[in-house]
DNA sequence: TCCTTCGTGGTACGACTGTATCCCCACCAA
DNA sequence: TTGGTGGGGATACAGTCGTACCACGAAGGA
């Protein structure tokens, strides 16, 4: 056998490429010829890791669900488990809104994508990400702290959490946008779950 | 002087033709053969009308805020004023859902131009639409409603106005991307405004 | 040693893009 | 009737795109 390379290995350094790419110029700016360019490697590289443009789309998403997936997973695990649900929602909401360069070019590609999505399904992002997981846990959550009277009675923790999830979302999007800073944000999910669970509950 | 058209209904119609593309295959789908095909008119007919694409494109997102405001500002017209506040946010944020395919594709491409705006500043959706005004407007509403004691005190209406906003936002991303259906979506935004208001006065 | 196979540089092709140019026809003032 | 201008059809051009192809160097098994 010739020389060997590690294959995952360049694959992960091209896609890094193609996301930081996505993230500063846009979708529209990913060629085969501009992610060689960016990785400093040739055309024909690219075509031999990923042998189509779609294949290599595909491992953006991709990549870019586990980032995502990972920030949140990590910012929760750091915190632990049998925390008050109050921190639960205030650290997971966080980990959702760009707070770094990092997480704000993550945003930004991913957003990218879903636009491209809503009408090139070939792009979807659906099935890719599962904020049904995500949806589900944090309802278990704020079921909990219902029945434990952490929360007053009355309170749909299902459409509670879907309300809390929405306007996370629409606090990114305002976000990149820069209509708002992340302060901002988060000073509007505080005051989102100090009404929820009562802003003695802070911290 | 030969023939005269009128020039301004002639860019309507390839206004609405290049909106049909953005809304159905996306903004990446927008050529201006594509456009003069969809319009059913040649290439150089939508040179000559727009001289750019960039004169094209600018277009397209100025039509598209003008409808997005126009479709709010029917609503509440229709509506009248001194209606009860819940009322108004009721319908304020329900024009603000695609409820029906007209709206339903307008959002479409208003993410589309608005994903695209984020990295490349050129066709940046900014300044183009002012969802400030409708900021303004809802938290003066809301100020009085919590001065009539139609809303318990301790609301910040400034923080209440974005985070229902940023809600709705959230929402119609979710109902574009078909995670939800309109219905849902309705459903959160009543509780949300039930929650605020107190479940008795809706309507 | 030869020979096969992996990894890669270079290049070519057809399709598409935005833009520019040329030309003609319909029309109205003169 | 003539001349000139607004409107538009047809085509060309330079560039970029994804993809395909060819050739070659490196390296390990025979």
């Amino acid at each position: 056998m010739p020389r060997r390379v590690d294959h995952d290995e360049r694959r992960r350094h091209l896609t890094a490429a193609l996301l930081r790419i996505a993230s500063t110029r846009g979708l529209q700016a990913v060629s085969m010829r501009e992610v060689a360019a960016e990785a400093g490697v040739s055309l024909r590289v690219v075509q031999y890791y990923f042998t189509d443009k779609r294949t290599l789309m595909l491992s953006g998403i991709t990549e870019l669900a586990a980032r995502l997936d990972r920030r949140v997973r990590e910012r929760a695990a750091a915190i632990g488990t049998g925390l008050p649900p109050r921190t639960v929602f205030d650290v997971v909401l966080g980990a959702i809104l760009p707070t770094d360069d990092d997480s704000r070019a993550d945003q930004l590609a991913w957003t990218a994508y879903y636009a491209a999505g809503l009408t090139d399904p070939a792009e979807a992002v659906d099935g890719r990400y599962a904020p049904d997981a995500l949806e589900r846990w944090l309802t278990g959550v704020l079921a909990t702290a219902v029945e434990t009277g952490d929360v007053p009675a009355g309170v749909d923790p299902r459409i509670e959490v879907v309300s809390l999830l929405a306007l996370t979302n629409g606090l990114v999007s305002s976000v990149l946008g820069r209509q708002r800073d992340v302060d901002d944000a988060l000073r509007v999910v505080r005051y989102r779950l100090d009404r929820l669970f009562g802003a003695a509950t802070r911290g």
